[in-house]
DNA sequence: AATCTAACACTAACAGTTAGTGTTTTATAA
DNA sequence: TTATAAAACACTAACTGTTAGTGTTAGATT
């Protein structure tokens, strides 16, 4: 099994990208519960179970780039400065993504998705998977040590926060209030907790 | 239209229970993906469609009384005693209810939610409502006003610390952990966060 | 050129859910 | 009591997301 030398890939990635924006439009241009499975394998020239080869389910399509997003939450962790502290790194990148979502490109998809009973429970358990993730990577951070609950909790936390940023009038002004509030939630865990002296900062 | 006397509700509520005991019986005989609604319907007597009268969705049966754990939830602020702290009143209701879920009469129900993706998706889809009801009720809440968005996040962790107590080991030392966190979290919201004395432990 | 594999197609079906329609039971008004 | 309205219930038939089973084709490997 040596490298796939690329056409094969590029022509599934094709096939996969051409299903994701045909769902897209037509999602758009007649509301997601109007438009069928079917009518989206047929509009993007595929078979219904190709579609389902590529996607798990409706909701996915909508979904396309959910690994991206939590990636750059990952990474946030796992990948800023050496000694950086953990929370404001993770309250950039959030404010970051919820920039992105609330941009006006991205606007009419977030309406849709905040409309659709359906697409905002599959947001939620994507929501949770993320959260996992994000736990992971804070729990391996190097540096004074948290229990895994505390990492675990944390990570809900700043998912909660990305949540409530999203849906608030100013998502700023929810992330200004919100980090605070994460921030005092770490330092408790630290383990100079019990120290009497000046809360530190270092992380 | 005025009062029901009685006879029309009882029975509507005896079948809607007889429902609701056959599904979760055929549920744990046979597994949750094993059993069909058209089992469940035929073994109970009932119809389909008079199923889905009293359930909107087939994992509403599993989660027949997510109501009363709602207003337990919302009790728990509106209901305490005058000038107790809200956090700590929080914590010993969150702590009645993992109990109540970890006991071993609910363990395999819970064991059966946790196995299946569809009930774990649906159980996030019920959290989400009732830490929508918990920031009414704590928004709502009388003394030092906080910011609704604060009120929000709150109630978010809260439910967060219900969720990682009840699949932890051991939930009352998870819960020990997390709600000094939430504590903290809420004191940084306190009017009088900017207060440079002590901090305040009124509530 | 031979062959192996992964992507894709097609049919048919299953399971949850709902619309439409009609029947029975219960509560109340006459 | 009887008449009437409303609610619960039943039945059929369908719609929609999803999957199993079975080939077929295009690309990669030898």
């Amino acid at each position: 099994m040596t490298v796939q030398s690329g056409r094969r890939e590029r022509k599934k990635a094709a096939t996969r990208q051409k299903i994701a924006d045909t769902a897209l439009r037509l999602f758009l241009e007649r509301g997601y519960d109007a438009v069928g499975i079917r009518d989206v394998a047929a509009e993007a020239d595929v078979a219904v179970t190709t579609l389902f080869s590529h996607f798990a389910s409706k909701e996915a399509l909508v979904f396309e780039q959910d690994e991206d997003f939590e990636q750059r939450l990952t990474r946030a962790v796992t990948g800023r400065a050496p000694h950086e502290p953990l929370i404001p790194a993770l309250r950039r990148e959030v404010l970051a993504l919820v920039r992105h979502c609330t941009a006006d490109s991205a606007a009419p998809v977030w309406r849709m998705i905040d409309t659709s009973p359906a697409l905002r429970k599959y947001e939620e358990s994507v929501r949770m998977r993320h959260a996992d993730a994000l736990a992971t990577a804070i729990a391996a951070d190097p540096g004074p040590t948290r229990s895994e609950t505390a990492a675990r909790a944390i990570a809900r936390f700043v998912i909660d926060a990305y949540s409530l940023a999203r849906e608030a009038a100013d998502p700023q002004a929810a992330l200004d209030e919100i980090f605070p509030m994460i921030e005092a939630a770490w330092q408790v865990t630290s383990p100079s907790a019990n120290d009497p002296g000046p809360a530190t900062v270092l992380d």
